[in-house]
DNA sequence: CTGAAAACTTAACCCGGTTAATGCTCCTGT
DNA sequence: ACAGGAGCATTAACCGGGTTAAGTTTTCAG
């Protein structure tokens, strides 16, 4: 039985997060202070920084949710399947299906939600900061195969290739390219980066 | 002549940035307010501000010098040197002058003041953003030689496998070998790391 | 229904960073 | 040599993110 206390505590972090998102879309991350996110979604201060830890957080919780999903790529492969290929066909499913992380995707709201990212400093070093513990989780998956280092430079290798990509895709959305336009091109630059990429042992 | 203006101007950066490493590596980033920086610097907050944009910038400003590094080895290599065996050599030649950057210094003050870099979110998003700088200044001298997608993947791969051997030479030597003992290993996981990337086109 | 645990509120605080008002000190022109 | 402006300092107050303490309401268990 879901307690009416679990419910609540969805309930205000849901309401949260919506006015958050709303009022830094509206107005600009920088420029509304969490004081008034609290107020316009009915709530105290201490207690919005019990739901979401930093300020960066209203708006990157969806994004930590993929918290070490390229080591469970490499993870959960086929028996037989090389790691860099399960990867390699993870993006291009992602891809397929307008995956945000892949920055293929043209819905307006995700369009802003991209830019607001990129042109706030510190909501682009918290994604950084992000990329880096999925390196070390891909990493330690990859050493599984191979040796400590190849698996270090390997797991660097993969995470810098899919921000690239990423960020080469909503490049071209932004300007203006629908995702559907802009798809063949993607899946061709997703397979360049991964056959640049060296083959491990 | 040096105008005594500018000559005072660097003696309170020097005496602001030695205060605060002072502090710092005694008591950790984190426990020291920089009012306390400032005070023990003989100086104002406001005034520490003037000299320094950011708390940061009072430990990493040596680092900061930097910038571009790569793009420069790239833009000055001899003439008939691929990029990347520019970065190679480079490289090398950091290992062998025991260059900070490199990791494989072992003067305790500077594997201090490593840790106390990687153990500090912030500074450490702080390197990440330094890096990422670089990068694009490194992609922007690559896409000289060749086209702008794979310069960008070049730039972001060469920047990763940098990273990653910095912290393995660092780590080895938190170990306590020196960096004598280390440095064959360092030189061979350098050779390695670079015989993973790609030849460009 | 009662009482302990959970969660919320208000008010105050700390710290990083900025601004405004004021004053001192080096440099320059005559 | 010195008058006065440019440059840089200081103090005091402020803003915004984040935390803490003390006290109040709400949920849940027996």
């Amino acid at each position: 039985m879901t307690g009416l206390r679990e419910r609540k505590r969805r309930q205000v972090h849901e309401a949260i997060s919506a006015a958050a998102i709303t009022l830094f879309l509206e107005r600009g991350f920088d420029e509304v202070p969490v004081a008034e996110v609290a107020a316009s979604a009915g709530v105290s201060k201490p207690t919005l920084f019990k739901y979401f830890p930093a300020k960066e957080d209203l708006v990157l919780h969806r994004i930590s949710d993929h918290r070490g999903e390229a080591a469970r790529v490499v993870r959960e492969r086929g028996a037989g399947e090389a790691p860099l290929a399960a990867l390699h066909r993870h993006f291009l499913a992602g891809l397929e299906r307008r995956d945000p992380v892949t920055g293929l995707n043209d819905h307006p709201e995700v369009l802003a939600y991209h830019r607001m990212i990129f042109s706030t400093p510190s909501l682009a070093a918290r994604v950084l900061h992000h990329m880096a513990y999925d390196e070390e989780a891909l990493a330690a998956a990859l050493a599984e195969d191979t040796d400590e280092l190849t698996a270090l430079l390997v797991a660097g290798q993969v995470l810098a290739a899919q921000r690239v990509l990423a960020r080469r895709n909503w490049l071209t959305l932004v300007e203006g390219t629908t995702a559907e336009r802009a798809y063949p091109s993607a899946v061709a630059a997703a397979d360049r980066a991964f056959a640049l990429l060296p083959v491990l042992p």
